[in-house]
DNA sequence: TATGAATGAGCGTTCATTCAT
DNA sequence: TATGAATGAACGCTCATTCAT
């Protein structure tokens, strides 16, 4: 995927000020969110962009690459972030989930339109991509996993299936990217305190 | 929509042996889970459901009208569960809380294909069709946010934004959808019990 | 084309009272003058007829037979009066061209929708029933060629190619069907009266 | 309509050598003559054209885009070919008249196919288009009913409705695009020396 | 790089027509 | 006879993509 990931740990997770995505990328996530990749033209592909068609196959194979090339994005920015965040947290385990939840909900939070297309698209993505995104996702879900089975071993946290409750936990963070609104009432960092509240309140012994 | 509600509560709610969707609907749904609506052409839709595309138009007046039949039942569907299961709850808010969400787990477990629509395909509505779907989203998200505004006014539940708290829950159980597997080791009821637990940690006092 | 001529010269040609087209085929006419042949479905020849669209296929075996029905039926009828306005005619060439104009006038006032279709549908027509409307067009045509060159033989016309006179006196009563108005300030017989003025005045020695 | 009237004096009415008609249209005239614009497919149109249908659509929006283009040339190349004749014709109304019908002779001569969709798409013309249509075949028809009132005024002319005259006229004139024959024995500007004589037999005092 | 012009394939939809009932 | 249901073929139009300039 292009990405170096050997400076992941210096990365400042919760810092969602710049979005290093292409312009190009950034407005072709908004069109997708709106109208779905196959909801999507390459025209308005192009004209979101300010640029011509051809223009835009100047930069990208296919439209496909396109969706690829942000869908690869999200799964690697999210990915990094988690790592950066489990990092900062230490060996504590009620620690490692809380600052899990928070880079969770943070994420959908600050990069909602994202965030909506990681967990909506995979369906649009050709096998190989498609492969690619399903691993990302497994690899996401098996770190929180581990976290909540490491805690239950030493009696941190109390649940019969770790695993359903990462999923539960996931999920419930994706939400967020649905409804947040970044010029309403809670900020994202409140919403993601409250979050983090609620996984706690789950897995309390 | 011209269900007739007042039989409501006779409805068994947790009764999803038949699905009343005509076959030609639920051959779309599939389709459209697979592909989304836009990848979705007609002659597939045909295809799926044994007819020609001339035979679907017999039955539907666009591709558009199937989609808006299958996201109308859904909602319908549930809200009708929903207050067979409010109704059954009685009084009790613990009661009330722990129904709904059973209601809304064993929905997304059962129907998880036509529950995945309704949360997936709300963009390829048009504007009719999509205010009237928004619309019975909102009234169903209400009738959770009451259930924990009263709960937390007769103090027993805890939490600082019942709406928030209310989101945080439905997109929990919508994230079922995502991934229940009937044939799996989780029972839908089992998963249901689980997640009326999670509820039940959340706004506890 | 099943009609019997032997009676044509009993008939009163100036007599547009009755419409002997079967309802269905006078309701197509209307529709066919509207939308023309190849902008006019079955569903709407049927609804305009009262019947349902098997219905139309009692009645006739194809869309086509419906349009040959009424351009045969065109041809005919125009060509029964003429010989009946050329028989009460009698020797006198004047006399018979003012009768072949008057005939024609009349014809495309009163009956101007089914003469607008004999003008316009020609090329809708498949090729065996074409080659009938033309043979039809050429006889009629033909026959006020007669009445011209024989005037001219006589002195009592004078032109240089009765031919041209012909087709240019065809197609200006052919026009009338264009604007003519059962409702408005002329009455057909008004018409023809002028008509026949212009008629004699392009052959006047 | 975008046309320059302007250098409409400098005109030469009577040149028909060349058809400033995109040959995209020009095919277009063709095939609309022998189906009809409904009987038409876009298929043939692009065939016809000796391009794909997308390149059609490359040059004009839809199918309707081609006939108003056509009907509009049209209607403004005869309107324009007419401002010239009267033009050159001076204040002599006889010299007016017989200009005016010149002119008309020969444009549906000359240019049959064009005059011919004319007088017959009418009724394919979406509403604005068709209303343009209608306003141009008026002021059309209103240019030759003037120049006979006119001289019916001054007793040049005599005849008892200029109105039902020059409808006379012009269906006489444009029935020529249904028979004239290039290749045939009588030239254009023969016919149309004969047809200004019946013009003028018309409306001889 | 950017663009105007082009295209094979396929889109949602409708056609004339048929047939069991 | 009339109808509801059906269909192969074709409709007008748009898709993602390419290429000469």
């Amino acid at each position: 995927m292009g990405v170096d990931t050997e400076s992941a740990e210096q990365l400042n997770w919760r810092d969602f000020d710049n979005d290093s995505l292409p312009p190009l990328l950034s407005a072709a996530v908004q069109t997708f969110v709106t109208h779905g990749y196959h909801g999507t033209t390459t025209r308005t592909l192009a004209a979101s962009a300010g640029m011509s068609v051809p223009g835009l196959y100047h930069h990208f194979a296919s439209k496909q690459a396109i969706i690829v090339a942000i869908m690869d994005y999200a799964m690697d920015d999210l990915w990094r972030r988690s790592i950066a965040a489990q990092a900062e947290a230490g060996p504590d385990f009620e620690q490692q989930l809380a600052l899990h939840i928070e880079c969770l909900a943070l994420f959908h939070a600050y990069r909602k339109e994202l965030a909506f297309l990681a967990a909506t698209e995979l369906r649009s993505l050709e096998p190989e991509a498609r492969s690619r995104h399903i691993a990302a996702r497994d690899r996401q879900e098996r770190m929180l996993v581990e976290v909540l089975r490491a805690g239950v071993d030493q009696r941190v946290f109390r649940t019969t299936d770790p695993h359903q409750v990462a999923r539960a936990l996931i999920t419930m963070c994706t939400g967020i990217s649905q409804w947040f609104d970044a010029a309403g009432p809670l900020s994202a960092s409140a919403i993601a305190k409250d979050y983090v509240d609620y996984a706690r309140r789950i897995v309390r012994t």
